[in-house]
DNA sequence: CTCGATATGGAATATTTATTCCATTTTCAG
DNA sequence: CTGAAAATGGAATAAATATTCCATATCGAG
């Protein structure tokens, strides 16, 4: 079997480590087959654990997890080992302590609660970098960076994202203009052809957002929904869909994230628009 | 010396093993303070690195680090290190892997900005964590929940603070007013005693914010500021002063520290205020 | 069924790493 | 200055860990 055969070179990173395991792991034996799904999914344990712990954790040998190492393309565990002990990311523990103070003083106090915010923040920003559809994003960078007006509709808990946009996009000179209920005014004349709205909805979805998406789709304008899921009703019928989560404590959620996604959108709609 | 006498337990967490090195720094030989300088300033290294490289790194024979652990209480570095192995945090390297990918899409793409974004927006809730002034903090909640009306005040970047801060304490059922300067209207005359106002300001500092946090003051309000430092001129004169900073990317910032923690604040009021 | 190729497990061996011990140096109190 | 206590460095030793090798088992093609 071709696959017992050492790759001819180690891999040099990270990246290009999880390739190589996605790629051998199409056809293997019984015990190397354990040896792939252990690592695959205790990839964090590789810097801290020693060849006898990873092939207890995947019920082999430890002979078998050493030629499993080489059919990777290592000479042995050890420059495996190397590889991620290098990599590894600095600052910890320094925030996880910190955090656990600052839980541990006590629940509902100002203090643990910023805890969880600031956990259920970095969290939210971290799926983020797992979900994005990086193809949605470019295509919404196109269809604003070509649109005349680019108007805002976020209410309630979304209304912080679309001000947010509208004062980023007036720091890019991008002809924008925020829908905020002010007065209860009707301005959907001011939705011209040529022009595009992002929409800015999340469960329990606002009627309002829903209304004047409808009404820009029925005006022509390009819809660039910003919501929690293709299944939100604001995705529906939209030119482009960004999904974003945010993670819960209690009955709030995270910006964190949604602020992220916005701020790249604005940023990137209005360096395309200026021609840099 | 006394020092030279291990303790009688080992450090059983790694906040425990932060105290005890705090604690025995105090007074050290010279090598010895050698390996605390280092250990301190490489804790991050511990689970994954040998005596002989930390030895190295510290400057010291290998012998002075293993004196160094059982100064710690530890009965030599291994079961020092199994304190750090263990409490290895996890999901490390899918976050970092995941950047990088996101960033290598190439310079000014949406996708690379959304990445720098993301890290900007983790960093800053991260320093949070490490930089809150609890006291200051648990002060804001006492003196928000016994004013009448909570007045908020933030323009254009600390617009969405603002604008958030309403939401959630509509939805905590606490009496707010949000400021937003709609129609240049002088709301100033809502100001009344007993209340309280938060000012939101970030260099550099709106003018509006400063104006009305000084007309509060003169009108016997108590003010809590949320601001970049101590040095802004929303602090000075503030009853409570929240300091919080975010990670510039190019132009802009994250707003993801200074959401998390007014959320938390809004939080805590609301619940203090509802007597649960 | 046979036989060759492949997979497997475990013990022996090699290598690396942690620890101990001791001679020497340095420090400090009297 | 002296002498005892403490600090220091390095080599020897012990322990832990990685690796290799070989006998045996399993699989699959003919």
């Amino acid at each position: 079997m071709s696959m017992s055969e050492p790759s001819s070179t180690a891999p040099a990173s990270v990246e290009e480590f999880r390739e190589r395991l996605a790629m051998i792991s199409a056809e293997l034996p019984k015990r190397l087959r354990q040896c792939a799904d252990h690592i695959a999914a205790n990839v964090d344990r590789i810097a801290v654990s020693t060849v006898a712990e990873l092939a207890a954790g995947a019920d082999v040998p430890p002979s078998a997890l050493m030629r499993f190492c080489q059919i990777l393309g290592f000479s042995g565990f050890s420059e495996m080992q190397r590889l991620f002990r290098d990599a590894y990311a600095p600052g910890w523990p320094d925030y996880a302590t910190r955090l656990k103070t600052l839980r541990d003083s006590g629940a509902g106090s100002p203090t643990a609660l910023l805890a969880e915010f600031i956990d259920s923040g970095r969290q939210s920003l971290e799926s983020l970098a797992k979900s994005v559809d990086e193809q949605a994003l470019a295509q919404a960078v196109d269809v604003l960076s070509a649109a005349g007006t680019v108007h805002l509709a976020g209410f309630r808990r979304a209304y912080p994202v679309a001000s947010y946009l509208a004062y980023v996009f007036e720091k890019m000179a991008v002809s924008a203009m925020l829908h905020d209920g002010a007065g209860k005014l009707d301005h959907r004349f001011a939705l011209r052809p040529g022009d595009a709205l992002i929409a800015i909805s999340f469960a329990p979805y606002s009627v309002e957002t829903l209304a004047l998406a409808e009404e820009a789709r029925a005006r022509g304008l390009a819809v660039v929904a910003i919501t929690d899921g293709a299944v939100s009703p604001l995705a529906e019928g939209a030119d482009v869909c960004l999904a974003v989560s945010e993670v819960d404590f209690g009955a709030f959620r995270s910006l964190s994230a949604t602020l992220a996604l916005a701020l790249s959108l604005a940023v990137a709609v209005g360096t395309a628009r200026s021609g840099v």
